[in-house]
DNA sequence: AAGAATGAAAG
DNA sequence: CTTTCATTCTT
């Protein structure tokens, strides 16, 4: 069904339509421009010269579409983003990633810029740095471009999916001068040929060695990997065999590859290293769900060009339950891997802590729940029969006995959800982050788990290539100063400050005051009445900030009807620099401290205007779900429904009046609400 | 593949 | 002004 592919319209008009087509871009580096980041390399300088020649060239060659695209350098935000992401999800497990962005949203928002300096100026270094390795980038790619490979246009056949991990760089571009275009030096893994994959599959296969544990083995064999990428000769392995080396790409890509989990599916599935040349990452099933299941990693590489139509949006206001439910039960299974799934356990229990691997009892533990995973959706078998897997689709998610550590990781039941885990824990920088938060701020010793398990060391130091490790990298040079580089750009960005939640919280309460718009801004004062619902479609047609700032009131104030409005699309309205935001304060109170004790207050006594701003409100109407189904907040069945009103309407009255107050001068919306419901100023001042 | 955010760059 | 696309990863 997927089968339509990467772009909404029919598979001919793609060509043709202007759209631009689509690439395959790889992350960029900053390794890739040593240059630039004054790094020391001496052996390296052909390929620099190769390097600029290249970036050159690649104006002109302008290429075929299927090469791939230097990604476009990360902004403060995203590095703060990327920064700080973990720790959200730390702090709101169940949040998802939506919300974490938002969160994160409102946390660079109260940012001072002078605490923003770190990321804008690394920022600004990275793209600085970016623009040395490529010159004349260009953030959007010429939209003038008829031709379309039909190399990258694996649309039609999602099973062989294409990994073109060329020499990918934008310099590597030389590799367009060598004749065979078409066959680019690029790693198809899906039709990979084990002598074109070279030093990589035998990289792959030296990992593959005898671990007895295969947990903890699987994950040795990773980090081995990455090691030996770096450390033995054979890493300078060659991508492209008759074109240029590329051997600094070639480690760039197993660098990439291990950063993004893309070697996973190898590592973790010793069992299907047979197949490999078939299909490394999923050996084929005779179901349709294996032509378009997609391997996360393939996701992360996969071009994204983004056909948003914002038309598109109005309709989508609403995504049903039950249609996301029937995409549940409808959704194919992966062959996901038991291994992998083991390593999900694993990684569940070591996150929360309750793991040691020299603890028996723990490993008991752990064969325990890997013993209770065959019977969740999340385990399924490479080579499961298509019934069996059927079978498994249809099955229920809601396993209690599957939700490992629900309270600290949120509820992972789906496959998905352990992909996810997988990525957040194991691969991505959300872990290392994520481990990283733990020891900044001295919190339960997650790390040491992994660090007892032997694993997250190597693939920490991988990344972040520790000075307690100077063996490592030693052997040649050019990977010595890889490694240097990485380790420096991974210092950078690890260096940049780190901010506690709680730094937020107070940041947030501080400025928790209402807007910025101008006092004199006139607002229809019968847009206070109407419905959030109403008063959301009027929205979506009307980007105009004082509309938006009314939005933002209303979402404040009207807390318990809010919530419902909030199932939309809360895409950016107006300028951001136009809006303070509302950050959440349980009862409208200044105290600065009080947002973790409030929520404690909160489950000691739900008392009705309690509820009306949740904190989750404010993030996802999903989550304030998913809280009301595992502890429900049953009002006391004595207030009647205008009582309860009554309490709100006081609630907000009360709300509006600190907003007032933090206020030197109240704001023309505040007073303007005051007035339509009838509440004196003076109500206000009294209170105080 | 959509989407949640900010922001740089380009159309 | 509007679009695109960098980040993450869940749905």
């Amino acid at each position: 069904m997927k089968s339509g592919g990467r772009s909404k319209e029919p598979p001919v008009a793609g060509e043709i339509t202007g759209k631009r087509p689509k690439r395959k871009c790889l992350q960029w580096h900053p390794l890739l421009s040593k240059k630039a980041l004054d790094f020391s390399e001496e052996e390296e300088e052909d390929d620099e010269e190769e390097l600029e020649k290249v970036s050159v060239q690649k104006d002109e060659v302008e290429e075929d579409s299927s090469e791939q695209r230097a990604r476009r350098p990360m902004n403060a935000f995203l590095l703060f983003c990327k920064r700080h992401r973990s720790l959200v999800r730390q702090e709101h497990p169940r949040l998802d990633n939506r919300g974490a962005t938002k969160i994160l949203a409102d946390w660079w928002a109260v940012l001072e810029p002078n605490e923003k300096q770190k990321y804008t100026d690394m920022a600004k270094e990275y793209k600085d740095a970016f623009m040395k390795a490529n010159p004349g980038y260009k953030w959007c790619p010429t939209t003038s471009k008829p031709v379309k490979s039909p190399s990258y246009q694996t649309v039609g056949n999602p099973r062989k999916k294409v990994w073109s991990f060329s020499c990918n760089s934008p310099k590597d571009s030389t590799a367009k001068k060598v004749p065979k275009t078409n066959s680019l030096p690029q790693l198809n893994f899906a039709m990979a040929d084990p002598t074109k994959m070279g030093g990589l599959s035998m990289l792959l296969l030296a990992g593959e060695h005898a671990l007895t544990n295969r947990e903890v083995g699987a994950c040795h064999r990773l980090g081995g990997l990455i090691k030996s990428a770096f450390m033995s000769p054979q890493s300078s392995l060659s991508v492209a065999p008759e074109g240029k080396p590329c051997k600094q790409s070639a480690l760039f890509q197993l660098a990439e590859v291990s950063r993004f989990g893309f070697c996973l599916g190898f590592t973790l599935n010793p069992d299907h290293y047979p197949h490999m040349h078939t299909s490394p990452l999923c050996p084929p099933s005779p179901t349709s769900t294996s032509t378009d299941t997609t391997p996360p990693q393939q996701n992360r590489h996969a071009s994204r060009v983004k056909k948003k139509s914002k038309k598109k949006e109005a309709a989508e206001s609403n995504h049903s339950e039950i249609s996301s439910s029937a995409k549940q039960v409808n959704k194919k299974c992966n062959h996901s891997e038991t291994n992998m799934d083991s390593i999900f356990s694993t990684i569940e229990a070591v996150a929360s802590g309750a793991w040691a691997p020299t603890d028996d009892k723990n490993k008991k533990r752990m064969q325990t729940c890997l013993g209770n995973l065959p019977k969740k959706k999340c385990k399924t078998k490479c080579n499961i029969s298509p019934a069996k897997e059927e079978e498994r689709g249809k099955e229920s998610h809601s396993d209690p006995a599957f939700e490992l550590n629900t309270e600290n990781r949120g509820s992972r039941k789906s496959e998905r959800s352990c992909k996810g885990a997988l990525y957040k824990t194991l691969v991505s920088e959300g872990m290392l982050t994520s481990l990283r938060a733990n020891i900044d701020r001295g919190k339960k010793g997650a790390f040491r788990a992994f660090d007892d398990a032997n694993w997250s060391h190597e693939s920490w130091t991988m990344s972040n290539i520790g000075p307690n490790n100077p063996k490592k990298l030693k052997k040649s040079k050019s990977k010595d100063d890889l490694g240097k580089l990485e380790e420096e750009f991974e210092k950078k960005f690890n260096s940049l400050p780190q901010f506690s939640p709680v730094t937020f919280d107070k940041k947030g309460i501080a400025v928790s005051t209402l807007i910025k718009a101008k006092p004199n801004e006139k607002v229809d004062s019968r847009l206070w009445n109407i419905p959030p619902s109403t008063l959301q479609s009027i929205l979506k047609n009307n980007s105009s900030k004082r509309y938006l700032n009314v939005w933002r009131i209303h979402e404040y104030v009207q807390a318990p009807s809010s919530m419902e409005m909030l199932v939309g699309s809360q895409k950016r309205k107006a300028r951001k620099t136009k809006i303070t935001h509302l950050v959440r304060t349980a009862d409208g109170s200044v105290s600065a401290d009080k947002t973790k004790d409030l929520n404690q207050e909160q489950d000691k006594k739900p008392l009705p205007q309690q509820n009306l701003c949740n904190e989750k409100r404010c993030y996802s109407p999903r989550v304030e779900e998913a809280d009301r189904s595992t502890e429900p907040k049953e009002l006391p069945t004595f207030f009647s429904l205008a009582a309860l009103a009554e309490v709100a309407a006081m609630e907000n009255a009360h709300r509006m009046c600190n907003l007032l107050i933090l206020h030197d001068t109240p704001t023309t919306h505040a007073q303007q609400w005051f007035h339509f419901h009838n509440i004196p100023l003076g109500f206000c001042t009294q209170r105080n």
